[in-house]
DNA sequence: TAGATTGTTAATCGATTAACAATC
DNA sequence: TAGATTGTTAATCGATTAACAATC
């Protein structure tokens, strides 16, 4: 098969944005828009924006501009947003419960379909209707079902086991909340990292930055 | 006063990751490290390892390498971690109540002081000794306790008009879960985003590129 | 001292921006 | 057709890597 021109992914980090913006321009009714107009609406450069969508293909008529509808679209099959991902998560404590809750996944394809915990009290409990099992039930859940993406929410001492033992489950996806670098032995699973405390410090960076102007 | 170098957020944005490996070193009871080492434990050059380290300072010692305790310290203190921040967190939900019950923040000085919501029957509840107030008293809040991050988990629709009333009220620094772009009318105030439905959405893109492979 | 390893300058690589011909 | 705006090539800018003199 034909090798793809690698995409880098600071231009994959900044498709959601796009993506993001054209859903708000669709509601809002608009039907076109140029990419000057849309540089002047995200404050990215025009060029950029062209840039970054031929990555993908010609979405844009000379002389019209884009049409908002069909970029979006096309932008949420880049995306991936086409299919239905089912998610499990790990560790059923609050950040893991505050996923389960958080509905806006879903509009996007995006579907928790178990809760996973070490605490027996927590067993067979539903948090908006998806059910808590316990770990050790894990493989037969995952022979059962269809797992697109396990999302890593327990304490960071636990993470690295869990993981590979995902991995032996031929997982492909891992979105860790854990605050720990993964070390995988299949360098072929994709992982995305939110590290909280991360985003925090770079926070408290700015702030101190800022505070000495 | 002197104008300082700008330094890169690519750069800033590595350094928590630093500051999280060199504890981890410390915790292990490593007393120092090469660059060359660090480099391989971490997956990046010891070039940019010792690039990076030198925006700030010549922290190593030719010869020997990086005192971890002493490096660890000093990043610390150019993340600004060696001082307090008082957190309020805007919308008591799920996310909200998960970040109050999120007590690793503390361990890097990130206290947070209170959680605000709408929901008359939140008033006076606490989260793990947390108060949760009503939108309304922040004003009162914010007059008798210094607040240095406002961590936003509102529903978007929302987001734009608590965040200049943040502003207005002189808070620094906006740790933003909505799920848009804030616009602000004074820029200098400090915004670090975390669009959960962004990182997913990269994760998906991944998985989809795997799978062509 | 000899060996190790930093700090820093120079070279390379990649990403962003500018420019413009193609074309709707 | 004339005007607008894309797609794409070329130029610039910035970030990463390599190299090495300084020095512990």
């Amino acid at each position: 098969m034909q090798e793809e021109k690698e995409i880098s992914q600071a231009v994959v980090r900044r498709m959601p944005r796009y993506y993001r913006h054209l859903g708000e321009l669709l509601e809002a009714g608009v039907e076109r828009i140029s990419s000057n107009d849309l540089s002047r609406r995200m404050n990215v450069t025009a060029s950029q924006i062209r840039q970054d969508l031929n990555n993908f293909g010609g979405f844009g008529q000379q002389g019209y501009g884009y049409n908002v509808k069909y970029l979006h679209e096309e932008i949420g099959k880049v995306l991936g947003l086409n299919r239905r991902h089912n998610i499990i998560v790990i560790g059923a404590g609050n950040l893991g419960q505050a996923l389960a809750n958080y509905v806006k996944f879903e509009k996007h394809g995006f579907m928790i379909t178990g809760l996973f915990d070490v605490k027996p009290e927590l067993k067979g409990m539903l948090v908006r209707g998806i059910r808590i099992y316990m770990l050790d039930e894990l493989e037969a859940f995952c022979a059962e079902n269809q797992v697109d993406i396990a999302a890593l929410t327990m304490p960071k001492e636990k993470a690295d086991a869990i993981a590979n033992r995902l991995v032996d489950l031929g997982i492909p996806a891992i979105w860790n909340f854990a605050h720990v670098d993964l070390e995988l032995f299949d360098k072929n699973v994709v992982v995305e990292n939110v590290h909280l405390s991360d985003s925090l410090m770079q926070l408290s960076y700015n702030i101190v930055k800022n505070q000495k102007k």
